[in-house]
DNA sequence: GTCTATAAGAGGATAGAC
DNA sequence: GTCTATCCTCTTATAGAC
């Protein structure tokens, strides 16, 4: 029943999304024009209202499914038992997602202020939602008496500022790998969970 | 010997500036208008070729004087003896300052892609020194035996992006008073740093 | 110093041929 | 499904009146 001829829309699409993701991650949205994008494909501006309603809806398709990979991502994620464990899980979880996808974290994190009032609702929801995922396990974490925190929510909050920040300066060419690094920050941050439980 | 006569240039310059301000870190530089920043203002978008070359000249300016008065914020700040007190005193600088002028800290993260190369390249070295004073103020702590660190880049950088991210989050009127999120920040850095010197 | 008017072009989006 | 052609609006920037 797959429609076959002269059709290529399962080819064509996922190439405006890949050539609008990038286009928009280095140049932002407002300044990348349906030509630049089409010109990237290969095929005419219009073309693209073939596969998506405007501009508008192409940007919010690439956040809103970044922002649901991201979940399901971590979903499928083998959760090890103990809090400290599931902690270290997340760290390197968040920190390898993040570092893979640098032009998805850029655009999800610097284009909310581009979306529609509507749309911004939806993805800015699944931020808090993710958000709490980090949130209860550090809550788990002070509950079962291993963590030390007064304040679960500013903690994750800083967490999150430390982690994602990494997509800020990291480079996969650098003088640190992704192993390393990823050691490097589990070690900050397993000292300002345990405060003085931690023995170094 | 001013002049006076009919000129407002010591008036409408920096109007200018802080409507642009408010709307490019509100919705980007890209997508604000010469039309929407003059509006604001209440001049014709003419008037702005005036004070500024142009967009370009505008967004550089804003930027630029924003690196230059946090340098001289850090220059003027009172320091104390001892590395740790200066790592305190610096978190507390750097909190606050960015707390308090949220959308210059926002267009100095977000508008870096909208500069011209030469523009970008100012920026970018200011942008660098100013991270330094922190790794410089981590070093001295290393040397002196007080902080124990693996890596001070990495460390330097995980700090900054912890400190920055709290101007994505933090609202004045929320539940946290600056003092009370300021002191939170010091203790989880302070325990960061510290490792198993730390007596919580 | 600010205005109106306008140049010269790029923008998003659509219509209709093929 | 993609093309060309086009509509109409908005853009940055300048010229010249006042």
């Amino acid at each position: 029943m797959a429609r076959k001829t002269g059709s290529h829309s399962e080819i064509t699409r996922p190439r405006i999304r890949d050539a609008a993701l990038r286009l928009f991650a280095r140049h932002g949205y407002a300044a990348v024009s349906m030509r630049q994008i089409a010109s990237e494909v290969g095929i005419q501006a219009g073309a693209i209202y073939l596969y998506f309603e405007d501009k508008q809806a192409l940007l919010f398709d690439l956040m809103n499914t970044h922002m649901d990979d991201l979940h399901a991502a971590w979903v499928a994620v083998e959760k090890p038992a103990g809090p400290l464990n599931l902690l270290r899980t997340f760290t390197r979880f968040h920190i390898f997602y993040h570092i893979d996808r640098p032009d998805h974290v850029f655009i999800a994190y610097m284009e909310l202020r581009s979306l529609t009032p509507e749309n911004f609702a939806v993805i800015q929801e699944k931020r808090r939602a993710y958000e709490q995922i980090l949130e209860d396990v550090l809550l788990a974490g002070v509950n079962a008496g291993v963590l030390e925190l007064r304040d679960v929510r500013v903690t994750t909050m800083a967490v999150i500022g430390m982690l994602t920040g990494v997509t800020t300066w990291y480079r996969e060419d650098g003088r640190l790998g992704r192993n390393r690094l990823e050691r490097h920050y589990w070690r900050l941050l397993r000292r300002m969970m345990l405060g003085d439980k931690v023995k170094v």
